[in-house]
DNA sequence: AACGTATTATCGTCATACCATTGAGCTGCG
DNA sequence: CGCAGCTCAATGGTATGACGATAATACGTT
């Protein structure tokens, strides 16, 4: 569980600030008070600090204080702090914004990777489809394999900004799997569906590939609106898988 | 010019990693050689790499160093990074890059802002377009209100994540307003079009307002690949707007 | 030659001291 | 009484030195 003290003190800190433990615009304790609070020196406090300050989320100056900044200013798209965001409570906000985000992206992206897939990056799309065709057929991780289907089209279309967001969306993707999953037999209808999208990657057909996906977004979309409207707010994930942290 | 040392470091290192001088997977310079080369203390090196590796852009590790990562790890959201990409040359690839997205962001933008936008997000937008009547009119720094009105209508579209690609998207369309704007009339030319994307989300027409945005985005296009045609490389952008630094 | 151990380069953490900036409060003059 | 200007102090910014932790490398043993 412990890796390192920096590691550590950032996590602490992005989480307890994205959760708003601190209120936007509030100062947060003064350095020496941190380093009593958290047990680490100084030093172990300012770099935190200037993690967070380039991922977007406070501001610093001397006499004024470590500030939060309002959540306008946040890196979105840092992998930390969705993950922060995930863990703090996915918020229906949250959720809607990212769910927009995925109705905007992944068709779009989905007529890049039409043109451009490779055959390296079919072969990793086809070997997500195999794990989550295993899992329908005999059990297993349903949700990774979704995941790691759903990602590597986002790879594959060749956009270094868009491969970024494919990160970014991966706390939604994960929580929209879970959600979609629970309904009875949801992975065993939703396989076709997967093979439509991929099926028209590999025949490089944007227009049918940009449809494909879209007929299962708004599936999504309806089992996820659905469990918003039941409750005001979605369990926490037990443990967001930590992607792309540096080994 | 000279604002801070963890500014002045963070940007030096920045700028040379983005811009290739160590190259992907190379160590750095090791920190006692690094403090030498910049005349700074130990102290603010290591601040500034942990702040370029909250960025993405490196990783550290006793006896391995502090390594550059493949682009494909980089927050290529941060307006940071966007700014040392354009200081280190607007290469083809970027340029492409950054126009997919603009393809791929702005026309879904518009319709969610022709849906959501308040009358306060109006009001800026039209003040932003009276600025480019005027420069068209009277002379004036016509790109800069041309960026400010795309960023009103982006940030208009209520999506914390979409207004963060609009931070993103400032260094591309300032490029690309500038490859516009040389063209004889083209402010002028434009204007109309402006007016109409805007009288589309006046009128909360959806359909309207994405389709306007197209017309503006395909002429952008087509001026952009004009001069990527004409030239391997465009020239580095003299004094990017350093936008969203911290005042 | 293969494996395990020792070495060592390099980052990680801690502690301390002093500098720089800026907001707030004080002082004194109008 | 009110405002201008000054002083002061709180807080982050920078510098330095020491030691710990880790992992690649080299070496020695089997």
């Amino acid at each position: 569980m412990i890796k390192n003290v920096h590691g550590n003190t950032v996590d602490h800190l992005g989480e307890a600030i994205v959760a708003g433990r601190y209120g936007v615009g509030a100062s947060i304790p003064p350095e020496p008070v941190l380093c009593l609070e958290l047990g680490v020196s100084r030093t172990v406090v300012r770099e935190a600090v200037k993690s967070l300050i380039a991922k977007g989320l406070m501001t610093t100056g001397p006499k004024v204080g470590t500030r939060v900044l309002s959540e306008e200013h946040w890196n979105w798209f840092d992998p930390d702090v969705i993950i922060w965001q995930s863990k703090a409570g996915l918020t229906p906000e949250f959720l809607r914004d990212l769910q927009d985000l995925r109705r905007v992206v992944e068709p779009a992206a989905m007529r890049l990777t039409a043109e451009r897939a490779t055959a390296k990056d079919i072969a990793e799309i086809e070997d997500a489809y195999a794990g989550m065709k295993r899992a329908v057929d005999s059990g297993g991780d349903y949700v990774t394999f979704d995941l790691r289907f759903h990602q590597g089209l986002l790879r594959a279309c060749g956009n270094r900004m868009l491969v970024q967001m494919s990160k970014a969306l991966g706390a939604l993707l994960r929580t929209s799997f879970e959600i979609s999953t629970r309904r009875k037999d949801g992975p065993r209808s939703s396989l076709p569906l997967h093979r439509e999208v991929l099926d028209a990657v590999i025949a490089h057909n944007p227009d049918r590939a940009e449809k494909a996906i879209r007929v299962l977004i708004d599936g999504a979309r309806h089992d996820i609106e659905e469990v918003l409207a039941s409750r005001r707010r979605l369990p926490r994930l037990n443990e967001p898988a930590r992607m792309l942290k540096v080994a």
